[in-house]
DNA sequence: GAACGCGTGGGTAACGTTACCCGAATCGGC
DNA sequence: GCCGATTCGGGTAACGTTACCCACGCGTTC
């Protein structure tokens, strides 16, 4: 019983055990040419009359490691897993498996989680939303596989896949200003230094919306809460901005996640939504759908996008040098949280 | 600038750039005995002037991987990322990097995610609340160093951190039952092929419940929903439990997320909480605090309950062959979602 | 002053898998 | 019935790192 102890059975053992040479094991395993029917079944008998699995690190040590890492900026935001199904739909029907890390606070913290998985020889890398400088993706992309989700930046040497942030974004300011709100905030995402490059998707949203504010004659009541994409992000914005006199009547966060902390910093100030104050996310989390939130948000189909990363990253892998750009159109989803401001002549 | 065609720098670059062997080398990184502060400062010297990152699949070769292999039923449960939060910092302080993998839909897919972290010989292995079977656990915890979140079945092979479900579930029914309800249903997640013992969180949830129902003479009242620990999961239990006649006055759901999905159909029933129904859930997730769903709930302390584990990993890695069972003790939050039964005569 | 011990550094053989090459056998075409 | 082509199987040398051992030189001890 102590398999502790015991020896992992190897390559060699199933030769032995089959009567045949490892090279001709290998060549089963990877299904590779040269290979009879009857040497096959003979082999694969004693793979499994053996339990035998191939260890990753030696293959890694040859080759592939069937790999691919995923870093998250965090784990909490619920918009990821709609990502990550669609990634794995992908990558089911392949030998490849996903191992996801979290690039934590901070662009060093994020730098350290991707040298773990570059360490680690992943085969593809699928960066969500990094924070890292360009030049640390681009230095990246040179070593592996890349395809980055998530920033508008065009790049040679990875791929790109995101969401139209700037429709997204036209999307729910034009749907306050058309239900008649004046002074629309923002809540947005601090820029950690990226350098000038407006590129990741917060910047985009917070820009988008200022343009829309000005382009409908509204530059005086631009309002702008820079914190960051998460709960408690959201209700210090919230908080920040219902200090303004005169307060918003509605407020824009740039994700759900940021949404759902300005409620509870609304519900703290004694305000009602959508009476007192309307308020919109982006991302459309299933949360967001709940009756009791009712959250208008964009819906930027998460799905096609992981299932479209995992496909450009295949590619890659195989060889494909050329960057591609894959863009998602998104629709806004309107719920009860938005509506006339409270002192509108209807 | 071609850097994915160049070799990357291996132990011998830097032995040959600072005129040293490999063994050297070697030790200065293990930071091994028998080595010299001269030796040391140049060969670190070296490191940082050629940037040399050593290979994992090459030391895996040869003993550890410094990776931490952490196993999610899914991502999309709030609660698990408190536990990685702990994790994390118990992990920081070390060489050690988590990596993480989901173990899908049904207990074959979960064998295969965890072959897969085996496969990639994780240094120690962390399984949320897994839903293969025991003897899989034993036979697991057998090649690789392990912790089981979540379980309540003992074992000699693998260490075991637990909230206790059955303090927490009387604290639930017997709150309900405290505020004048009597048809108090429960809903719950079915088992899957795990064998007899009852022993996964959401059986001993379920089992205390029907406990409590019963020495407080409600046997008769006792209905269940089993569906899974997920908002659809929660959605259709709800609309079950609401179809009977007469229908429970309180809700008790195993996990928040499923009273997320009751949340949904309660209110396409056109049903109030708690005016209509009481609803409770478990786990405390960060969601059940928003002012708008304020849901009554049980907090597990999943920071101690993450650290722990991370710390019992590194105990296990280290050579501790015994195993340990660490229990955390709930405390139930009330809040709004839960009030006196509708007809009560207070 | 010889013997011993200790501190320091290096040589080398693994670890398990695959890519490359080569040889043998079989087959088809004239 | 011979020759070239094709198919199938195996031998072997890496891949990068570490554990084990040995060698050398210096200081200490009787």
């Amino acid at each position: 019983m102590s398999t502790r102890q015991r020896r992992r059975v190897t390559i060699a053992d199933v030769a032995r055990h089959a009567g045949v040479s490892t090279t001709a094991v290998s060549k089963v395993l990877r299904s590779a040419y040269g290979v009879s029917p009857a040497m096959r079944d003979r082999v694969r008998a004693a793979i499994d009359e053996l339990g035998y699995r191939p260890r990753a690190a030696a293959r890694a040590m040859r080759g592939r490691t069937y790999t691919i890492g995923v870093l998250l900026p965090d784990l909490r935001n619920p918009f990821f897993p709609d990502i990550l199904d669609g990634l794995y739909e992908q990558l089911a029907a392949t030998d490849y498996q996903a191992i996801i890390v979290t690039g934590g606070p901070d662009a060093k913290a994020e730098s350290r989680a991707i040298d773990a998985l570059v360490d680690r020889q992943v085969d593809g890398l699928l960066m969500v939303a990094p924070r890292v400088a360009r030049a640390r993706l681009e230095e990246v992309a040179g070593q592996v596989p890349a395809v980055v989700l998530g920033l508008h930046e065009k790049s040679a040497r990875y791929d790109t896949v995101l969401d139209d942030d700037e429709v997204g974004a036209e999307l729910v300011v034009g749907h306050l200003i058309g239900l008649g709100h004046r002074r629309i905030a923002h809540i947005g995402q601090r820029a950690v230094g990226r350098g000038r490059a407006a590129a990741t998707l917060h910047e985009i949203r917070a820009a988008t919306y200022a343009r829309v504010m000005r382009e409908q004659g509204l530059e005086g009541e631009i309002a702008v809460a820079l914190t960051s994409y998460s709960e408690e992000g959201g209700y210090q914005g919230a908080r920040e901005l219902l200090a303004r006199s005169p307060r918003p009547t509605a407020i824009f966060a740039g994700a759900d996640q940021a949404a759902f902390g300005a409620l509870t910093a609304l519900h703290e100030a004694g305000l009602s939504v959508p009476a007192d104050v309307s308020l919109a996310g982006y991302d459309n989390t299933r949360l967001a759908g709940l009756s009791q939130i009712s959250l208008t948000s964009v819906d930027q189909d998460g799905g096609v996008m992981g299932r479209t990363a995992g496909r450009l990253l295949l590619e890659r892998v195989e060889g494909r040098r050329s960057a591609v750009r894959f863009s998602v159109t998104p629709t806004l989803v309107p719920r009860r949280s938005t509506a006339p401001p409270p002192d509108s002549v209807a």
